[in-house]
DNA sequence: GCAAGGTC
């Protein structure tokens, strides 16, 4: 038997597609997909199956000194279990091995892993395969002409695995424990997420530092035959020209000179015709920054396009590449549009005289750039995040076969008074890629055709004082930009790099703003461990592999090195253990403190109880118990808008899409202990027998509620918005007797009515959402389910699979076996 | 429980 391995499921079946010419199927070994024809076996890893670690008497991070994680053994184990064993029993009956993953570095690392695992059990010859991109001629081809596995590229992988381990944990368990946060809010630092974190706390400190300087800017609008266009006023500078006046009395003395003048001459007009180049194939940093400009944050772009890579619609999402393989056929593929939404783009393009696509810079063998497959989801399969995604793909790739733009640039300079104008007109001519592509800018600025000697009304004139402005704000898509042209982290892991910054608590709100705790951080980290929040690091480490892959340098060779550097990082590090400790707790404190205590003058803070909930409590603790409550939903941070009246700092509660602001704790306190108790009808649970009302209730922790009157004794309690004014109509639920509600919030009036059928609802909904969040469980599944009383993710893992199955069409036994699966793991879990 | 890199 010929075992073939790939990086992934989707690219193992993709091979035997084609090795088999369609005639292989798949079946399932323990969860994984394993595709079979004649005396052939594909089957598709995810990724690493095995990860480095310390060896587990290195576990607790109090027993050990983090120096001597430099040099612990670092073990390799078993990551993906199943995957691993699937692995073993299709060896022991394998006469041969084929290593078909990534064409990569890290594929290489992969194909290294197994090629162990193999080894371990079975002396079979393990050759290796190597593609650019899976197509036909390409996949048989590759394994038409096999290869040997290249250890040293593979030693190069291990290289970085062994040094980002050591100086990361060593490292992230030093500060920690200096600061003695040693529970989920460890202070972590690594290769690739200190420099990007010092890139931002850089950035915010240029901010910081900035000192705004006056300057102002004179406009004047001219006037031809009626047609107005707007000119701005400039000067030579040393051979250069400016438009900023620093000077405010140069200003005014223009300003002046402009008012008494009546017409402007024109000295100067150019015209230029200048190509707009349409845009190149899209990469993931390029992807993910035109989502970014639609909107998403790099994390949610990533998550679907992933979603729409899977279901078939779209290419691999993580890729390098910026040229498409010779064996994409654009022709082919626009063929595929026609008769679709994008029926007349298609054809307009497919009508151009020749289709030839632009290429990127960076031509990578791992896969090729991202495209649209040809597939078409049914517009109702998509929700409109998907949709607008997936458009944006298909345009991109559209724009990359289109024509490019032509503009006419029109500069017109006058003269008026002594005084030089300008002008520059901007006008689309010939669209191009701008008719298929509209995301990128394509506004037009108006200047009328003049002539030169013509003399134009100047019909206002404006002088506007302005200043300097600091430098911006990385925004998520900038920061992944800088990353890529550092070498920071790949194409896969950027975004989680960032995602990672935000659980930390290292960064805040979008665009990502440091904490104090960040900035402490990198402050430690410049002084005493430099190398680690440096982009040199990364530089340095690429160079070191490329050496040991060329084999220049061995394994042993740079991780001993490295070892050393980190040794002496050490011993500066452990004089001044106390003064690093100390800065980095006083600015954890100062990221959570709100302001003076009412009652002593103390702190008041953002603390944690010991049921793990958010609370107001003071420094000042246990001479001072003042507290205030938190809204129980969500993870407690300190904003920069502060309350006057208690000179209390905000709070916001981050929660995802939930996120919201909780305002002054101070303040909702004062205003639930003002609020008086509405009734509007009887409890359900205990008016019969104990005379218990429902009311709506404002909480002191800002959330509203209809709830018993006899709490504590009665618990009964519905959920309400925490924003808005509740009107409580005359119009009564028959079956509940209760009125119906109406929130006022802005524009529309919401109609919740009665608040028992409305959390009824709710909850029926977040069910089906929970559903939905099962691997390969769509919404349209999720009704289908519910239509047989499988609502909740509790219902689906009691019931008798074989039943459902036979109940629900298009769902088999085997499927239901497997969430039930997913959710035994994750309460496991 | 630490990193960064794969992948879902």
């Amino acid at each position: 038997m010929e075992l073939i391995i790939t990086e992934k499921d989707n690219a193992a079946r993709r091979i035997a597609e084609i090795l088999s010419e369609g005639s292989a199927e798949a079946e399932r070994r323990n969860g994984v997909n394993v595709y079979r024809w004649g005396d052939k076996r594909v089957v598709g890893l995810s990724g690493h199956v095995v990860g480095v670690d310390f060896p587990p008497e290195y576990n607790d991070w109090r027993d050990v000194q983090p120096v001597e994680l430099i040099d612990a053994d670092i073990t390799k184990s078993p990551t993906k279990e199943n995957i691993v064993q699937t692995l073993r029993e299709l060896s022991r009956r394998a006469d041969e091995a084929v290593i078909a993953t990534d064409y990569d570095r890290e594929g290489e690392l992969i194909g290294k892993e197994a090629y162990e695992i193999i080894d371990d059990e079975t002396d079979v010859p393990i050759k290796r395969v190597r593609f650019s991109s899976i197509t036909e001629r390409e996949v048989r081809d590759a394994f038409a002409n096999p290869d040997d596995l290249d250890f040293d590229l593979a030693a190069a992988g291990e290289a970085r695995q062994v040094i980002d381990l050591i100086w990361g944990a060593a490292l992230t368990r030093f500060l920690s424990l200096s600061a003695r946060q040693l529970g989920d809010d460890f202070i972590s630092v690594g290769r690739v997420q200190s420099p990007t974190l010092k890139l931002i706390v850089d950035r915010e400190r240029e901010i910081e530092a900035f000192d705004p300087e006056d300057y102002w800017e004179l406009f004047a609008d001219l006037l031809k035959d009626g047609d107005g266009f707007e000119a701005q006023y400039f000067y030579d500078d040393d051979g250069s020209e400016a438009e900023r006046v620093w000077d405010e009395e140069a200003a005014n003395e223009a300003f002046e000179r402009l008012q008494e003048a009546s017409a402007a001459t024109v000295t100067q007009v150019r015209r230029r015709t200048r190509t707009d180049n349409p845009p190149d194939p899209f990469n993931t940093t390029a992807f993910i920054s035109a989502a970014g400009s639609l909107g998403y944050s790099a994390q949610r772009a990533m998550s679907i396009a992933e979603e729409l890579y899977t279901a078939g619609y779209m290419t691999y999402p993580r890729t390098d590449n910026t040229v498409y393989p010779d064996d994409l056929d654009p022709e082919e593929l626009l063929d595929a549009f026609t008769g679709t939404t994008f029926d007349e783009e298609a054809a307009s393009l497919l009508e151009q005289d020749d289709i030839e696509p632009t290429e990127g810079d960076d031509e990578t063998t791992d896969h090729p750039p991202i495209h649209p497959t040809g597939e078409l989801p049914n517009r109702s399969e998509l929700d409109e995040d998907e949709w607008e995604i997936f458009e944006l793909v298909v345009r991109r790739f559209f724009a990359t076969v289109a024509e490019p733009a032509t503009w006419e640039h029109l500069r017109v300079v006058a003269e008026a008074n002594d005084c030089q104008l300008k002008a520059n007109g901007k006008r689309l001519v010939e669209p191009g890629y701008h008719d298929v592509y509209p995301y990128s800018s394509a506004s037009e600025n108006h200047v009328p055709d003049v002539e030169e000697g013509e003399d134009l009304v100047i019909d206002d004139v404006e002088l506007e004082a302005k200043q300097t402005q600091p430098p911006r704000r990385y925004g998520q898509s900038r920061l992944i930009e800088k990353m890529e042209s550092l070498g920071l982290g790949t194409k896969a892991t950027r975004h989680n790099t960032i995602e990672k910054l935000y659980d930390r608590g290292y960064i805040e709100q979008d665009p990502p703003r440091p904490t104090t705790l960040a900035k402490a951080v990198v402050e430690a980290a410049e002084e005493f461990a430099d190398l680690i929040v440096s982009e040199e690091m990364t530089a340095e480490l690429e160079e070191d592999m490329a050496a040991i892959a060329s084999g220049e340098a061995t394994l042993d060779d740079v991780t001993d090195e490295s070892r050393e550097m980190l040794e002496k990082v050490f011993d500066a590090l452990h004089e001044s253990r106390e003064e690093v400790g100390d800065h980095l707790q006083e600015s954890l404190k100062a990221d959570r403190t709100l302001g003076p205590c009412p009652e002593c003058g103390e702190d008041l803070l953002i603390r944690k109880s010991r049921h793990g909930s958010h609370f107001v409590g003071c420094d000042g603790f246990p001479d001072c118990r003042y507290t205030l409550p938190l809204p129980s939903k969500g993870e407690p941070t300190v904003i920069d808008e502060k309350c006057e009246e208690h000179d209390l700092k905000h709070v916001k509660l981050l929660a995802g899409r939930d996120t919201f602001t909780h305002g002054c704790p101070q303040c909702r306190a004062d205003e639930a202990d003002e609020s008086e108790d509405e009734v509007i009808g009887d409890c359900p649970e205990c008016g019969e027998e104990d005379g218990g009302e429902l009311a709506i209730k404002q909480l002191r922790s800002g959330s509203r509620l209809v709830g018993c009157t006899r709490y504590p004794d009665c618990e009964y309690s519905l959920p309400l918005p925490r924003r808005g004014d509740i009107e409580i109509e005359d119009e009564r639920c028959a079956e509940h007797d209760l009125p119906e509600l109406t929130v006022h919030n802005g524009d529309e009036p919401w109609e919740l009515g009665c608040p028992i059928c409305n959390y009824e609802e709710y909850q029926a909904r977040q069910s089906v959402d929970d559903l939905v969040d099962l691997d390969g469980l769509g919404e349209r599944t999720a009704e289908k389910l519910a239509d047989v009383e499988v609502e909740t993710l509790q219902d689906l893992q009691r019931v008798d699979a074989d039943e459902v199955a036979t109940d629900v069409q298009g769902v088999s036994a085997d499927q239901i076996r497997e969430w039930q699966a997913q959710l035994g793991a994750e309460a496991a879990d």
